[in-house]
DNA sequence: GAATGGATGGTGGTCTGACCACGTAATTCA
DNA sequence: TGAATTACGTGGTCAGACCACCATCCATTC
């Protein structure tokens, strides 16, 4: 024998595992995974390392665990990768003109999705982006946006409003596929 | 005695600790963060806690863990969120639209970013946007770029190329303060 | 002196069993 | 019948014990 095969860590062979579960049998969002003792079962696996898995799911919005009843699937959409990779990511770059820069981006391109959906109708001229996000129908952009505006800090978003909505409306996003 | 505050549960705390942790010892890429049972020691939580905690950023892919050496930080380009979200996501088609379209916000954003700094030469017509988001000197915007790429999967991103950057070039950025 | 190789201690990986805190459902009792 | 109590299942946490692995030190050996 060369090399033992290296087991890949229990915890991430139970992640694969519920990962399984769940296609097999076809669960969906608020549906109810087994409990931990379960599981640790069911995989022959120290419950610890089952806990383990699940907290990680948990971290990423995966999966929600209610204390006295139990740990249900997640719709997506909740994900948080944002806000905690956003936690990281400033740490290291401080710098306000990235998170201004990205905030306008999101922003802009947040209008250029509405213009080019026709949905902006003149009544929404004086409207904040927190609406706008909204009509935009696209959670994930609206979620890093929201994270992004944190970070941001105020500001007088009112003030250019009229020129981003000249510049989105010049935007031809090429189609794709 | 109403509530009990109801403490957000320790595994959480132990991440937030080490978030702060490397903020105050301005740790990098590659440092070396303390054992197991010296962080279960000095937050006086169960080594199991901080386990858990620490095998939800290893799966996040801000830590690296080696057995018998420790637990280091790891350059968040090496994240590994793409094929574990991938597998979650079973109910995808909104999601993959979400996800298109943010990145084209994004790659057009970088566009403009760089046009207005007159980076762009003629030269980078043929260039992937690995190198766009590398000139355009936003670090943070790099990040999530990269985040929304892996979920994105491939595409034919060339072939779009010219026509954001015709795009980028009519963009203004309105000024702020 | 230099190279070998074993002993030692530290680290992550895992399991077990024991509690606690919380919800729910069944049971009991008025 | 209805309210209070109990029992049980669940996640949350802890402590201790092993194991596997790695680096280091140090005595042995050449």
């Amino acid at each position: 024998m060369k090399e033992s095969a290296r087991q890949p860590s229990k915890f991430l062979a139970v992640i694969a595992q519920i990962q399984t579960m769940i296609k097999t049998d076809a669960l969906r969002s608020g549906d109810k995974i087994p409990s931990e003792r379960e599981l640790s079962d069911r995989l022959s696996i120290g419950r610890s390392s089952v806990r383990e898995a699940l907290r990680a799911l948990e971290l990423l919005g995966l999966i929600e665990t209610r204390r006295g009843e139990g740990t249900f699937l997640r719709d997506f959409k909740d994900h948080q990768l944002v806000p905690l990779i956003g936690a990281f990511l400033f740490d290291q770059d401080q710098k306000k003109k990235d998170v201004q820069e990205v905030k306008a981006i999101l922003e802009l391109g947040c209008l250029a999705l509405l213009a080019q959906k026709n949905n902006l109708t003149s009544r929404d001229q004086q409207l904040s982006f927190d609406h706008y996000m909204e009509k935009a129908d696209n959670r994930l952009l609206e979620n890093i946006w929201m994270i992004i505006s944190d970070y941001a800090g105020s500001d007088k978003e009112n003030e250019r409003l009229d020129e981003l909505l000249e510049a989105a409306k010049q935007i031809q996003f090429p189609e794709r596929q």
